[in-house]
DNA sequence: GTATAAACAGACCGGTTGTCCTGTTTTGTC
DNA sequence: GACAAAACAGGACAACCGGTCTGTTTATAC
């Protein structure tokens, strides 16, 4: 065992493809991941390359600063979470008082069959980089912005059908976002999505 | 003049005075400062012991790590800011619902003063911290146990005398807290207190 | 007064960070 | 095939970080 050395690669001798999109998206996913489970600061560039398996030119390549990456994660893949797990079903959702209870309950029910808490992605980042750079914070701003305004476009809707003559929607919705973000903090920091659930049962009492 | 050599501090020669408590609390004046505006991770030591004028023999001497300055930071600033801003305040009111309302006012009112919004000290740290350690973790989810607790003991008060029968205490706790430290994420992000008014014009329509 | 511990000063170090730089290889264009 | 630009490799580097270490001064106990 002892004469044996770094066993090297016989197969694909220096055969390089190159794949732009590819390398971008799989840099986009470790740093995504990386940003929410351990934070922005706290995610260092050696370990987002190593975890890629990309090399220190490619990531300069394709994000010439690690803040140039974060506004990309920001733009590209936080958007896309609160588009795909918020707005997308309070939209196809009969009302947007049964929208905004199915969002709560999917991800309750999503959170406790994970077994842990990593929080709400928006607000993870917002928390963290909102004082730190105003690109940063106007990027998170928008997008907490479009989230009010896609439950407040449903509940304006409803309106149109006569349902929910005395519900301000604007209200509606900022106080649906905030319950959510802060229900999450909540369940971050004890490690237990039930306050969730707690918070929908007191949000339906209206 | 050529033959003045580096000024001497000719006052206070060499007179140290011991002031082991004053230089704790300095060092955790400047710590508590720093975790809020830039973050914990983004807090350097050396800029803690700048801003607060101590050597790094000191601050050692009083925390041998950062964790446990963030340890100190979190049991003995931020959970005195939750009870001075939040417990006491609900305590002191003629009801949980008239406590929560004012709380509301009162910080919506001073960061309209100070032009700024730089968050929920509670939050703040919670989103950075919770996954990175669990004492850490434990720590913020007692402030926001106890948090939570002081608005339903406050409501179970008010249940006592007849009032609010209808009213689940944990459930309204909950909802509170969410909302307030969901409210205050937005403000923070968007650097705009409105948020916390519209939340609880919503909130009051229980 | 003397011993002892606490309080503080200040330099030092190994490791890490983000960024930059110089090459090399691949790809598209004519 | 010639050429330019994009894509990628990999090392270099200065700055910085948190922690440790040794030594000195001040306070306390007896």
């Amino acid at each position: 065992m002892s004469g044996e050395i770094a066993a090297r690669p016989r197969t694909a001798r220096k055969k390089r493809i190159n794949d732009p999109e590819g390398m971008r998206r799989r840099v986009l996913d470790v740093a995504e991941e990386s940003f929410q489970a351990r934070g922005y600061h706290a995610s260092s560039l050696g370990d987002l390359m190593a975890a890629a398996g990309v090399t220190g030119g490619a990531l300069h390549h394709h994000f010439p600063t690690k803040k140039a990456l974060a506004l990309a994660v920001i733009e590209e893949r936080v958007a896309g979470a609160v588009e795909e797990t918020w707005i997308a079903p309070v939209r196809a959702a009969p009302s947007a008082r049964e929208g905004v209870r199915a969002v709560f309950e999917t991800v309750a029910a999503e959170l406790e069959h994970q077994g842990y808490v990593r929080g709400c992605p928006l607000n993870n980042l917002a928390h963290e980089l909102s004082l730190a750079d105003d690109e940063f914070r106007v990027a998170l701003a928008r997008i907490f912005a479009g989230w009010r305004q896609a439950i407040a476009d449903k509940m304006r809707a409803d309106q149109q059908t006569g349902r929910e003559e005395g519900t301000d929607p604007d209200r509606f919705a900022a106080l649906t976002v905030a319950t959510y973000s802060g229900a999450m903090s909540m369940a971050k920091t004890a490690q237990d999505a039930g306050v969730l659930r707690e918070c929908l049962r007191g949000l339906e009492r209206l």
